[in-house]
DNA sequence: GTCTATATGGCGATAGAC
DNA sequence: GTCTATCGCCATATAGAC
């Protein structure tokens, strides 16, 4: 039983690796299972099916990526504060596991079927805590009274996500060093709070 | 002869909408045939490989796009109005093509190697002329003269590709119809200018 | 150029011994 | 629980007739 969870958990994080970097059709059945040092088998014997053990991946990833990000709408910060936290942490995150954005972009799209409820499950809570947010700001006459809060936070995401997702092309088109790939991005982390501050409270 | 470009010209756009709908490890060299209407081993006596096939199809269409964002950009229009007009004729575009965002994300992140040939070739001719409107700005004293040209640039395409492309969770993250969702992405391509031109011009 | 037939190998999944 | 062996299928790619 303690063997069976160390086997079930480490074919969970191989599985991990293997489907962030390859995607979900790119991904063997075979390769995890060298991988993890396990027989194919195995796979199998615990998960039954590769679109279980991928949808297993997927719910545990997007759940610990949502609660970084809902803990922190939770902690009581004002919205500006929030704000320039909220790049700060998510973009240095995100340099770290730099596949990740555009494996949930392709997965999301390719496959929406599969993990729509996987979604669903994170509509109320942190939304409804954000646009109270926004609302308080609104009642103290600080920002836009029409300020839609779903799209803020759409532009907050796009900005801090897509750059990242979007690095190969970008290195390419700019001519630039992996370096200085990344420095451009690092860079953001400072940027952005201040141009996004910047459209809502100036006008 | 004629007839020989016909057959390849219909293996072209099949396989476009093939692998835009599935990504290039999940499309199906039989299932390119059949909706061409033409045997499997025709593909391979133009194209020879699948990757040939895709390569071929991702420069075209990337070509396509490029051309229409670098015509807008030498179009001489301000730098204002070619950010409205970007804004408007892009996402009416790409919500005409829902697919066409997360396939690039995808396989530029997944196959980098395969496909940056095809992005180097989009490096200086754009951007120059788009650095150079910047700095018309700049030494009008309309903007700030630390803004980064390709900062801006990046900014511009995250807030109006990536919300295209992360829609499937977005639906269901805020518990929206197809509808509703369109409506919410349709409502950007006058909220986005907005912003980004009081972020430039307004401090 | 276009077809049929086939080579060759890898895939996800299962049976059954231990 | 973990393994070996194997099934049945489908993938890309090629040979060769027409």
């Amino acid at each position: 039983m303690v063997k069976t969870l160390q086997t079930e958990d480490r074919i969970l994080i191989t599985a991990r690796e293997v489907f962030i970097a390859e995607g979900y059709d790119g991904a063997r059945m075979q390769h995890i299972a060298d991988k993890a040092g396990i027989n194919k088998s195995l796979l199998h014997y615990y998960y039954r099916t590769k679109e279980n053990l991928f949808t297993a991946v997927f719910e545990r990833v997007f759940n610990e990526i949502m609660s970084r990000i809902f803990s922190l709408v939770e902690s009581e910060e004002s919205l500006e504060n929030l704000i320039r936290i909220f790049f700060r942490e998510h973009i240095g995150f995100l340099l770290e596991q730099p596949r990740l954005p555009a494996f949930f972009i392709s997965e999301s799209s390719l496959h929406p079927g599969l993990l729509s409820s996987v979604f669903k499950k994170f509509g109320t809570r942190g939304i409804k805590k954000f646009s109270d947010l926004v609302d308080m700001e609104k009642k103290a006459g600080k920002i836009d009274d029409n300020l839609d809060p779903r799209q803020l936070l759409i532009n907050i995401l796009s900005l801090s996500i897509f750059p990242i997702a979007i690095r190969p092309i970008f290195k390419d088109v700019f001519s630039l060093s992996d370096a200085e790939t990344e420095d451009l991005l690092r860079r953001r982390m400072e940027l952005l709070p201040v141009m996004v501050l910047a459209s809502l409270y100036n006008k």
